[in-house]
DNA sequence: TCCACGCAAAATGTATACACGTTGTATACG
DNA sequence: CGTATACAACGTGTATACATTTTGCGTGGA
């Protein structure tokens, strides 16, 4: 059996990024990555060149190819589009989804509560990718599917710092999370068009606030520093 | 000044297969087009992914790239998605649209005006592409592009069979759509995104009926079989 | 000291040659 | 006569060598 390393190089590219392991922004350079997964560089070329279809690099001519970046504009697109394109998944899986991806997502869902038991960010970030993939899967729609890619990979960068820290309040959100993954789960085993969209927003919701949450964190006491003093300052 | 055959092998591709010069789910062989194109394989390859990356080709291990299909399941999902992109993409376009788009927006129009005029039916149809894409554009959603573009593809695609035949009912369907085009532009000159989203589903059950109206159309005549022959056959 | 020009090094882009897999056909055997 | 197998031709996949472009540094002049 063939190892076809092509195919492994691209999966942990994508893994690499979406963990963060690879920044966003990062310059990735072909004869460095060439060595690193034993190609050449015309095979991991196509490589990047597909990463770029998927909107996980982008590139400048005669400078090669870059980690897709996230500033502030794009942050404000996402929070804009992400519920759209959840619930109108949501409604189109719960349709047309069949047993083996319910058996799929089961599975995906069960290693996903293992990483939240372990407290493993990044296995808990992937699982939670492959959930919300599956779910795009079973709306069987070519069009909107390029969309939902593109908001998973940015949900799951982003994820990838709130999952960390772990605070008593993160942790409670984590688990809510799962709650409603398994809720989701019974709505498309039911069929229940309308349940998943709500739940869907509502798990959109709760991620939002996560997200708001460690953007504008509490801002730090003002008492250490006395009162005449910052009066004096500037 | 350098020509760039890469780009031009790409823009010309894209070309001939928005106006079904190369068929959906034609084979593409890299020699043959490495030929036409004056590139080597190397380079062609990597355009060959690059559409793959926007929705014109699919690839097949070791059987390299074929045309997108068209087959009646993806048409169906067309029809179901393309009003909720559409409209919401009219939305934003209506918001962030600069003053340059719109300017480029409206020599789109008239070269489409023209081709209408000419009745030339594939630059009616590449100008119509475009004239939805700047739109496209002007909604500065990077999630909801990739789904806008896949739709415009197929969208164009069909239209090459409708643009063509020229009956009156078509001549009249065309310069209806010319007129929405119109007003349109007027609409996002004023930043009306309620009238832009009314004219935008307008415009698009306009587009709906033509294709409809092409997929399903008059029976032929029934009188040219006597009744009991058919009434014999089986 | 600062800017400009130029050269060298490094990285990207392209071409060609070769390896591998697939497909179609011909031939041999049941 | 039908079927199976092997071989040949074709097409894709990969590696390497070469060309071009960019970038950074150094030197010279103002």
């Amino acid at each position: 059996m063939k190892p076809n390393r092509k195919l492994d190089c691209l999966a942990d590219l994508r893994h690499r990024i979406l963990t963060q392991d690879i920044a966003p922004g990062a310059d990735l350079d072909e004869a460095a990555l060439a060595q690193r997964y034993d190609l050449s560089r015309t095979p991991l070329r196509e490589v990047l060149q597909r990463l770029g279809g998927e909107g996980f690099v982008t590139f400048a001519d005669n400078r090669g190819a870059k980690v897709a970046s996230m500033d502030l504009s794009v942050m404000r697109t996402f929070f804009q589009t992400a519920p759209l394109v959840y619930s109108s998944i949501a409604r189109l899986a719960a349709e047309h989804r069949t047993t083996d991806q319910l058996n799929d997502l089961k599975a995906v869902q069960n290693r996903f509560a293992a990483a939240v038991a372990a407290t493993n960010a990044s296995d808990m970030a992937l699982e939670n990718h492959r959930f919300h993939e599956i779910i795009g899967e079973m709306a069987v729609n070519e069009y909107l599917m390029p969309s939902l890619r593109r908001l998973l990979i940015d949900h799951t960068r982003l994820g990838q710092m709130f999952y960390r820290p772990a605070s008593a309040a993160e942790t409670l959100a984590v688990r809510q999370a799962s709650q409603h993954h398994d809720a989701m789960i019974a709505a498309l085993e039911a069929g229940e068009a309308g349940i998943l969209v709500s739940l869907t927003l509502e798990h959109w919701d709760l991620s939002r606030d996560r997200i708001e949450r460690f953007v504008r964190p509490d801002p730090l006491p003002l008492d250490v520093v006395d009162f005449t003093e910052r009066k004096n300052a500037v």
